[in-house]
DNA sequence: CAATCGTGGAG
DNA sequence: TCTCCAAGATT
């Protein structure tokens, strides 16, 4: 039986891209370390999020909780201020959680095993994957959706990257092609399937490994990495109430298990007697990947003290100005509103 | 296990 | 304007 060569001796395209990474890997500020801090740190930041977008929280982060003492000592509320803007709160609250049990468990020393590291909150499959390789020489591929997309086009494999057993099937994919050395083949995919292998236009020319690419030599880059299932956004309706006094307004932290868990926001409802204290509204929209939000925020100027403070003990809201939510984190929507309440 | 969880940039 | 989707994890 006819054997094309592509289908043979794989170990040489993981060779290649780890030679191409070592002249073309991209220059990052977690790049220079084996800090297993500071690796799982920037995995976890960077989950669903490009490297420009999160750069700098990541940076600021390092910053304010330089070990994982800092980190695991540190308030809720102060980590999910180093969140503001990124989205996906719950990865605040998992990397602090996180923190304490390294503190708790593995008395701060952080785990050096694949299914320790997995033991962590909000790590799964792909972090415990690139932390141990990276960090402790593990020998499990970081599959994620730059592997999704690189395997699928040089195998030129139909398998859905939304079905649930892809990460599985793509990790054996992974394992046919997978180098010595797997810490830095893992970095490598992820740089060539950001640089290189690029959802559209993708730079073939440029490829180390467009020899070896069936999807290429077929002309149906295209057609790669297969995915069939589209999430569909439906439409959402907030009500938000700017209720404000002497530059003073008023907050609370969301609690619900729903979107922005533990951010905060402003009221949702006002007394009676605050009715007459309106004064206009605003309507910002708002996409989030499951939902279309249409927001829209009541402008309520308060006089009365009376009714301030009745307000305020009835519904047990906090106090801020903008000054005082610079520490403490909003909304992207609610944010822009308040950093724009400046300019009236 | 399919649905859910943000935001911003590219095309 | 609109769609896709980016170093996924959780329930």
């Amino acid at each position: 039986m006819e054997k094309d060569s592509r289908n043979s001796d794989f170990l040489h395209v993981g060779n290649k891209i780890l030679e191409w990474y070592g002249n073309n890997a991209r220059d990052l500020p977690f790049r220079q370390t084996k800090d297993p801090y500071k690796i799982w740190i920037c995995e976890i930041v960077f989950q669903q999020t490009r490297i420009n977008q999160g750069l700098n929280h990541y940076n600021n982060f390092i910053k304010r909780f330089p070990d994982v003492k800092t980190l695991a000592e540190a308030e809720e509320n102060e980590v999910l201020l180093y969140w503001k803007g990124l989205g996906y709160y719950s990865r605040a609250i998992n990397i602090h959680k996180a923190a304490q049990q390294i503190m708790n468990d593995y008395h701060g020393v952080f785990p050096d095993q694949y299914e320790e590291i997995l033991k962590l909150k909000g790590v799964g499959k792909y972090t415990a994957a690139a932390v141990s390789s990276i960090c402790f020489g593990g020998r499990m591929p970081a599959v994620d959706g730059n592997f999704y997309r690189v395997l699928s086009r040089l195998f030129a494999d139909n398998f859905d990257i939304s079905n649930s057993k892809a990460f599985t099937y793509f990790s054996e994919l992974a394992g046919l092609v997978m180098p010595e050395n797997v810490g830095d083949f893992n970095q490598a995919m992820m740089d060539i399937g950001s640089e290189i292998c690029k959802p559209k236009n993708p730079l073939c020319g440029e490829c180390p490994i467009n020899e070896d690419c069936l999807a290429f030599s077929i002309q149906k880059i295209a057609d790669y990495p297969v995915k069939t299932k589209k999430v569909k956004a439906e439409d959402l309706a907030l009500t938000y109430y700017f209720v404000h006094r002497n530059g003073q307004f008023l907050i609370r932290q969301r609690k619900e298990d729903f979107i922005w868990k533990k951010l905060f926001e402003f009221p949702d409802a006002i007394s009676s007697n605050m009715e007459t204290c309106i004064t206009g509204s605003k309507t910002v929209n708002h996409k989030l990947t499951h939902k279309n939000l249409s927001i829209e925020i009541i402008n309520v100027e308060v006089t009365s003290e009376k009714i301030w403070n009745d307000f305020i003990d009835e519904n047990q809201y906090l106090i801020t100005d903008v000054e005082g939510s610079h520490e403490k984190s909003f909304p992207k929507p609610l944010e822009n509103y308040i950093q724009n309440s400046l300019k009236d």
